[in-house]
DNA sequence: CCGTATTTGTTCGTATGTATT
DNA sequence: CAATACATACGAACAAATACG
């Protein structure tokens, strides 16, 4: 049951047995559990059961028959197409987002979709919540930024309904850890990072501070690029160097920990940061201890945004082809809405970003 | 009641309100006599009168309202909710549309609706189909930011058919001009011009160059407030120092008129343009050129976005209450779908933005 | 075919919670 | 604040349909 506890005892068990049929673990003509057993065994009135039932049976989920029993109800003869695609997204970032939805919506637009919008905040409940929602609401396919893509994930159950259900879906920006085969467009981030780590050593950096995002797998990723660079030119790893920081933290947590690398001397030759937010705000600590960019310290960002070009010393970084990546995520769910039996090798799209070279980052 | 004597009492109930209501002897929107009143009266537990009008409020005969009582529903209105609230934008600007957006799907997801997202790129002959596509696609509500809103349009047909159908919109940012008592959440674009105007008159400005967008109702009003700030303190109104544009020449106009200004010594004491964007090429214009800002002009925005924030010299500007505006609209079309017949003073709201004072503007 | 257990359907009573006026 | 109206939830009894030995 595990489900919004603020809510009715009726409505969590409807949510329950929802779940269950959308889910495909109680299947069509499936008898369901008598109003007396489901009473007592969650410790509810018969009456209580009784008002749920009458619920699901109302919405067509279940059908009762007197003195037989309760039946899951077939809701799939009349799969029609709803022209309608689910998009979630994590949150709405105000410099990638609306891009990466134009690119989608150009391209389902163009072919006669709609976009029906959610995003989660990167909260995972919500994730949870939005992804029933979309399996109720019968879309004909869906483009998803998974939350906290590095976390453990107990929404997989979705994914394999919607597979059950025929609803292809495509993932965008990142994956969750198991499923790594399952169609994605997503940005190289490991050469990302690494080309920029590398442009940070070929300059004589040594002291290369990394702030990495711990709970996606962009994060993870870069992390990656970034440790890979520092050790093809023979620079040991060291963890001290690097700065992890989550969704929750990431007003505060990346600037205060380079204040404090400041005011305890740590030896800093260049700052690589996850993106240009955290990149600006690095820059705006570093002048306000001050020290300066490029002089003393080589900052760069990820993501070629505003941030980048409207900083006093623009930032060195790396490109985001947003309307990109969105137009092709649209495009491969439209192809695998075509062609349902496609091979791994044609749904999994990854586009290499390149390195933007501008003011932040000197020679040592 | 005198009905089918074998049937249970509150099929019995059911058929007597049925025929009282397809008769229309209790027409629609009139009150029903309580469940206490017809337990009484008809000597019945309640019960058994509220699962009798819990299966006519199924059937769509009747609806509950939580504390005030039930109310015969309309049956020629009662389409299928769908769930789904159409948001047609009309092109994703990075800086104000997310947030605006975002508000919208805050409000509406925690009332368990989903956006069906379309933007038109401000192309009048995209709005049409999107209209079109919603009324197909069985909505429940629409929140429109309409297309050149100060421009003619031919689309009125579809906001009747939406009013035949009962289905609610509210225009977000604009209106057209016959529509003015239509439902809106819109922000005072006069007051908000008119602050800044009579802001920078106060400073000893004579010579205001005022640029506005031509093509939408907000462009309309913000010269309005800049043409009423300049008669207050009897500064004759010179067209000669006010630029129109259109959305197609947004880049280059704007900057290219006030370099040919510049270059024809047209004497300008300040600037006052039409939003940040504007502002920060003007800007960019003005230090090319070698003119100080704000020692030899001063220079407004309108947003209060980043734009405003990270020019170097931080542009004064007018707030966006961008997620309360896109929350307010959620709110106002949540209330006008519960309660169809809303009074107009209810349906118009009016934010009015504030001054923000920061770097760009100094005393003449 | 009968009897019994099971399952859903109808109806009553009672108590408490919550929104509206 | 009190009264009113709908909402949730428990308990109990009996009826009607079905399944099965």
């Amino acid at each position: 049951m595990h489900k919004d506890s603020n809510q009715t005892k009726y409505s969590m068990l409807i949510s329950y047995l929802k779940e269950e049929i959308l889910l495909g673990r109680i299947k069509p003509g499936e008898q369901i559990p008598s109003e007396n057993t489901l009473a007592k065994k969650l410790s509810l009135s018969r009456h209580t059961v009784r008002k749920a039932i009458s619920m699901l049976a109302n919405e067509g989920y279940v059908y009762t028959e007197h003195g037989r029993g309760t039946y899951c109800a077939d809701r799939n003869k009349t799969r029609v197409e709803t022209k309608n695609i689910g998009v979630i997204t994590t949150y709405i970032s105000e410099y990638i987002f609306p891009r990466v939805v134009q690119g989608i919506d150009r391209v389902l637009s163009e072919n006669g979709y709609s976009i029906i919008l959610k995003n989660t905040g990167n909260n995972t409940e919500k994730e949870s919540a939005y992804l029933e929602e979309m399996l109720e609401k019968n879309i004909d396919g869906l483009i998803i930024e998974p939350t906290k893509s590095a976390m453990y994930t107990n929404n997989l159950k979705y994914y394999e309904a919607l597979e059950n259900h025929g609803i292809p879906y495509v993932f965008i920006h990142g994956y969750y850890q198991k499923m790594e085969d399952k169609p994605q467009v997503i940005l190289d981030d490991e050469a990302g990072m690494y080309s920029v780590a590398s442009y940070l050593t070929e300059l004589g950096h040594r002291e290369i501070i990394g702030i990495f995002k711990a709970d996606d797998i962009q994060g993870i990723n870069r992390h990656k690029g970034y440790a890979r660079a520092l050790a093809r030119i023979g620079i040991p790893y060291n963890p001290d160097n690097v700065i992890w920081f989550y969704t929750e933290d990431r007003a505060v947590k990346p600037a205060a920990t380079i204040r404090t690398m400041l005011e305890n001397k740590h030896g800093i030759d260049a700052v690589a940061c996850y993106n240009d937010e955290i990149a600006f705000k690095v820059y705006e600590t570093l002048r306000d201890f001050g020290v300066r960019v490029p002089e003393d310290v080589s900052v760069t960002g990820y993501d070629d945004s505003y941030f980048s070009s409207n900083c006093p010393v623009k930032l060195t970084t790396v490109n985001h082809p947003k309307d990109m990546l969105g137009e092709a995520a649209a495009r491969l769910l439209l192809e695998m809405m075509k062609n349902p039996a496609m091979g791994r090798e044609q749904t999994r799209k990854v586009i290499v970003p390149e390195l933007v070279v501008k003011d932040s980052c000197a020679k040592k």
